[in-house]
DNA sequence: TATGAATGAGCTTTCATTCAT
DNA sequence: AATGAATGAAAGCTCATTCAT
């Protein structure tokens, strides 16, 4: 009895929680970071806003869960492609793939995570290790590479800091001028490059 | 006479304007950029609030002119290499060189203008264009390098993205550990890399 | 329900704004217009200065409700009149004893109202109007007046002009020098001079 | 010499406030009772913000100044009719044909003397007596009318309020419509009617 | 003496957070 | 349990007045 109101209870709040997320969204979308008050996203969750202290200790872990839901797909995949059996390179190339086409889908948001969200701290300690994590995917897939001599030998380190960078800047670019690029093209340009480099053969 | 005022009044100006400068910076430093208030900028600048006003219009002429005055010496310098009479590799070298030195140097500041900046309209117009600017200088080394042969055929509009994305996260990653990795060693690295890529010889 | 609850907030919304109307008032009383701080009013009604954002957008629609209020029973009792079917200087002198009795009242807030609410554009458009509707409803009185032949035939548009001038003036003076003057005197005071001038007969 | 010092002085005081006076009529033009700064009035003056300092204790000084320097011609011109040797009705004319001219003169400044001076004691104390002044005259004049039976028994105090109070209109009408009317017509309008009045004969 | 630089005190407005219902 | 009303604290900005030069 006690588990299954705990249960229930469970369930409510991930239901609410879900919907305040989406009504975020919105108001991101909407309205831009500094119009992301309280009583807007109240209102567009149809909720009081009182209601939301209720599923959140405050405006900054609102955010924070926020963040990581929108970014959990992301991660998911990833994740997928990791555990998958198939060369280094062909790991990269699905890494890179997952993380077009999806800050492609999601837009405003994901423009709003890349460039808004290191403000103040929001998130800060829990965003660096988001990204963070993906640097050490890159950079795991990076080492296997190296070991089965799929790749050259590099600083595995810095190089995937190189490839994200990269990668981030590209869809920045996408966002911020509101083009959408084919995500195979993309991809197959970013290995490519990122396969032989500048120089004439 | 009036000519000798005028002239020193610039000077105070100019003085005063510097000051504040150092000050928004120093507050950038401590409380981020959602912390930087006129109140802490006039206290950190050792002078009434209203005094502000009198060097600046307003909060956001305030920001312009900070971010004017740090990005300059970067401009400047990179201009002076992009004009100078060496192989386009070279040209490339040196620009990142730059960038590597000049963002090491001043830390949050540049931390704040590649990720806060862009945020709200603050310097909207002119930041966009700044990073733009930056983007095409390198796409203007990769045309030249792939005229003359150095470089091989590249989208070279996505790779300069490829490029400065790349340099950007280095940066970053720097600021936020509060690492300081030699500058000839960054560039030496992000030159062979873009120049060889991943391939095994 | 909701209908229920609506009524309910309604009805709190508006025992607010007219607690808040008082406050207004008393402010006004003590400290004037230019002392006419949300401050001010804020602590006199009692209520913390962000309350008032609550009930109105902004200062100046404060002060044009404050204002609306404060003329509407005057506007009303004096419409009243004007439909009611007597001879046109009875109306008129009801429409004068109206103004006497409202202005004697309500002291101070009038004595704002006919002297400084033209200012600098708080109520602009609205007040202007104000006195023009004032303006224009003696000016009908005398139109009917001199059409019937009570009156003998006057430019009535100036006329109403001096009409209404001269009533302005004689509760300024009441108000100015804190003296009430019995207002049926005074309505026949004026009436007389009206009617007969300074014509010896 | 001490004398002549203090003469010279005199002289410079008297020529600063002047043109001090003229540089707060420029500024109240263009931008208002409300955007009357002294940076304003300095800066038309020509002198330094300071200087107005040593010339009027404070912007309520300053302000008085004005208004007594503004209304001054029109009070001697009263003055001179007053003394002249003349019918109490054709004083009394002269007196109006006064006001309107120079009302209808100066335009916003009198508009403003009218409408906006009243508020939060500027002038208070002065600008009642100021009124007073010109209330007392026309009593004045009426009590001189009524002892030569040019005029009939009227309460002259009263009376003289309507009839200020009447004028005062008129010239605000003018003044709020931007129009000009021919001072003689306007003159003859308010004489014939305060002479008539309304009755039919 | 004349001044412009400096500023304290104060303005309107906003919003994350609390709390009585 | 859910909420909207209430608000303290803080923001950007202004201006009459002073004071060192």
């Amino acid at each position: 009895m006690t588990k299954l109101e705990q249960r229930r209870k469970e369930m409510v709040t991930s239901v609410m929680r879900e919907g305040i997320y989406e009504a975020v969204v919105e108001v991101l979308t909407e309205h831009g970071l500094d119009g992301l008050t309280m009583d807007r996203v109240a209102a567009q969750a149809g909720v009081g806003k009182a209601s939301l202290y209720k599923y959140f200790a405050n405006k900054q872990e609102m955010l924070r869960f926020v963040h990581a839901k929108a970014i959990e797909p992301v991660t998911a995949a990833v994740q997928t492609h990791l555990k998958s059996d198939i060369p280094a390179d062909q790991k990269l190339r699905a890494i890179l793939r997952t993380w077009f086409e999806h800050l492609g889908e999601h837009q405003v948001l994901f423009n709003l995570f890349c460039n808004d969200f290191g403000v103040e701290g929001l998130l800060k300690s829990e965003e660096l290790t988001e990204q963070e994590r993906a640097l050490q995917d890159i950079s795991n897939v990076l080492e296997e590479g190296v070991r089965s001599s799929v790749f050259r030998k590099v600083d595995t380190a810095r190089t995937s800091l190189l490839i994200f960078g990269a990668v981030r800047q590209l869809v920045e670019q996408q966002l911020a001028n509101d083009e959408t690029w084919p995500t195979d093209e993309l991809t197959e340009h970013v290995m490519d490059f990122f396969s032989r480099g500048l120089q004439v053969r």
